[in-house]
RNA sequence: AGGGCUAUAGCCAAGCGGUAAGGCAUCGGAUUUUGAUUCCGUGAUUCGCAGGUUCGAAUCCUGCUAGCCCUGCCA
């Protein structure tokens, strides 16, 4: 019954109908980062859209590394790229590299120079850009141009001898200086970088441009549909020259779509960078970062950002999903999956005065109401309970179905209390609340003599277990104004508080998944939390319809 | 002398010439020992605008308008 529908989208569309014409035997598709920084929530639009767009049609999925950057990239980032998919739950078919094909790169342009399809320039970056011309007015051929493919053919070797300094000069295509796709006006194909490479070491000083390295990789991988995002509409059309020009069968073919916007969220790594870099986030894997490693360390789960993407579909008009879709498919997927558990966040101390000093009663309580198979625990109850701060009010607003003076509400799984007294201190803060409870009312006894409209959540004081929680709050508030992403920074977006939770929790683990009773999920931190004070990250609040 | 793309409800989005799916959000109501969940109800005589073709148009044609992308030896 895990079967889902999937929804039909534009690329499916392509799919099926290459399929049918026989254009291709099966589906290959291929996700392809840059091994330059993190993955977040946008990756992982791709990633489920490459990985089931396949499984769908029976198809395979590799994964591969575009490192044809020498300068940007680290193993650091393999690492971390490599995990985030895995833990997503998809099995790549074949784990490639761009740099396993710089050998096959150069042969190939090498053949383009002996067709007289490529150059060596010699012209300066700066001079590069003159000639290029404008959006508006066509480019000028360089004298480069005109070159002898024995010329060219020395020159390139040379280049590749490292016989040229960084940048002296590069590999071009010579296709159109007049195009009106500026992509065409004789695009840089390969240029010398003296720099060490992850992968190859050394062993090159001149490395090929992505715009020319990426069909090549495509072809050689048997890819057929490569997918990208909307910024790589206009190159497209290179694309497709060097796909005709190689010697290599294959005929990829490749498919924009538009890449995901989040509200109160901003995705570029250049960004999310600047985020970490001006500390207002403590990392990649910060609780609030859009990044995967931030959403798993929050509390995320697999099937929800799935579920989700699969969700928002695929299309090619720019679009901005409000988060609360997110959010939605988090609580949806652990509504069944977490044991409710009670926690006090913000503790206010109640004295329940017609109870027994020093006895414990041990009450029954479901785990979980929605799904009985996960049975029941023991808690705890006594004289001293601790309740939150926010669910008693001394003077409180109408439709308050909390405790005030002389109001009875419920405590889940226990008894009805009802306020008679509270002591404040010197600064007007309530700091003891003192209640009576009526015994007929207990849990599970079947009374229905009166009936309270609120139930509050609460921890016993002398079995509680102190626990440090993590609130967060939207890390950029669309609300706000400015000019600079960073004007929108919220400067709220986490509070740390202490408290308590029920004494069967202590043996919490990292990432323990929980629901606490009328506050939301919450997640154990993998790396903070310790035996004597656990720590939790609010992964989301529930719903609530109630404003004060 | 520019080129490429997009436009369906507040936000995503299906629809592919036969009379506007679905999800999120919102707002009602019922149930409720979570102000949660669940359930039920809630919105487009209309698909950016204007014409045209057709018995019939969100779907085809023409013309407009608005938004996004493109002048890295980044990807």
């Amino acid at each position: 019954m895990t079967e889902q529908e999937s929804s039909s989208n534009f690329i499916k569309h392509i799919v099926k109908e290459d399929m049918k014409n026989g254009r291709y035997d099966e589906v290959v598709t291929r996700f392809p980062p840059e091994p330059n920084g993190y993955l977040h929530i946008g990756h992982a639009k791709s990633i489920v859209l490459n990985f089931e767009l396949a499984e769908e049609f029976g198809g395979r999925t590799n994964l591969r590394f575009d490192d044809t950057n020498p300068l940007k990239e680290d193993e650091e980032f393999i690492a971390s790229i490599k995990e985030d998919i895995e833990w997503l739950g998809y099995e790549w078919s074949e784990l490639r590299f761009a740099s396993d094909y710089f050998d096959e790169m150069y042969r190939q342009a090498v053949r383009l120079i002996e067709q007289g399809k490529a150059y060596v320039e010699d012209l300066s970056q700066e001079e590069i850009r003159a000639y290029r011309g404008t959006l508006k007015e066509a480019g000028t051929e360089s004298p480069s141009r005109s070159r002898t493919v024995e010329e060219n053919l020395q020159l390139f070797e040379k280049m590749k001898l490292g016989e040229f300094a960084t940048g002296e000069k590069v590999l071009r295509a010579k296709i159109d200086m007049a195009s009106p796709n500026i992509n065409m006006r004789d695009p840089v194909i390969y240029r010398i970088q003296h720099a060490t490479h992850h992968n190859t070491g050394d062993t090159w000083c001149i490395y090929p441009m992505y715009t020319f390295a990426h069909p090549l990789e495509d072809a050689i991988e048997g890819v057929t549909h490569s997918i990208c995002t909307l910024e790589f509409e206009d190159q497209r059309p290179f694309y497709e020259w060097v796909i005709e020009q190689t010697d290599i069968a294959a005929e990829p073919k490749q498919i924009e779509f538009a890449r995901l916007n989040l509200t109160n969220t901003v995705m570029s790594k250049r960004k999310l960078k600047q985020l970490i870099d001006e500390d207002y986030a403590d990392g990649w894997d910060d609780p609030r970062m859009p990044t995967i490693s931030g959403l798993r360390r929050r509390g995320y789960t697999p099937e929800a950002i799935k579920a989700f993407c699969r969700e928002i579909g695929v299309a090619k008009s720019d679009n901005l999903v409000d988060v609360r879709m997110l959010e939605h498919f988090v609580r949806e997927d652990l509504k069944l999956k977490a044991p409710r558990t009670m926690a006090v966040l913000k503790p206010l101390k109640v004295v329940i005065t017609n109870w027994p000093e020093g006895e414990i009663e041990w009450l029954d309580a479901e785990i979980n109401p929605e799904n009985p198979e996960m049975g029941t625990r023991k808690i705890p109850f006594s004289r001293e309970i601790y309740i939150e701060q926010s669910d008693f009010m001394e003077d409180p607003p109408k439709k308050y179905f909390r405790l005030f003076p002389d109001n009875e509400v419920r405590l889940k799984h226990a008894y009805f209390i009802h306020c008679h007294d509270y002591v404040k201190d010197e600064n007007g803060d309530v700091t003891e609340i003192h209640c009576t409870y009526d015994p007929e009312t207990k849990s599970g006894s079947g009374f229905t003599g009166r009936k309270v409209k609120g139930t509050l959540h609460f921890v016993e004081a002398s079995q509680a277990k102190a626990a440090e929680f993590r609130l967060y709050n939207r890390l950029i508030d669309d609300e706000k104004s400015g000019d600079d992403f960073l004007d929108f920074v919220n400067p709220d977006s986490l509070e740390v508080t202490d408290g308590f939770i029920e004494p069967n929790m202590a043996d919490v683990k990292p990432h323990d998944k929980f629901q606490f009773f009328r506050h939301g999920y919450f997640n154990v931190d993998p790396y903070i939390s310790n035996k004597d004070k656990p720590v939790f990250n609010r992964i989301v609040e529930l719903k609530s319809s109630f404003k004060l």
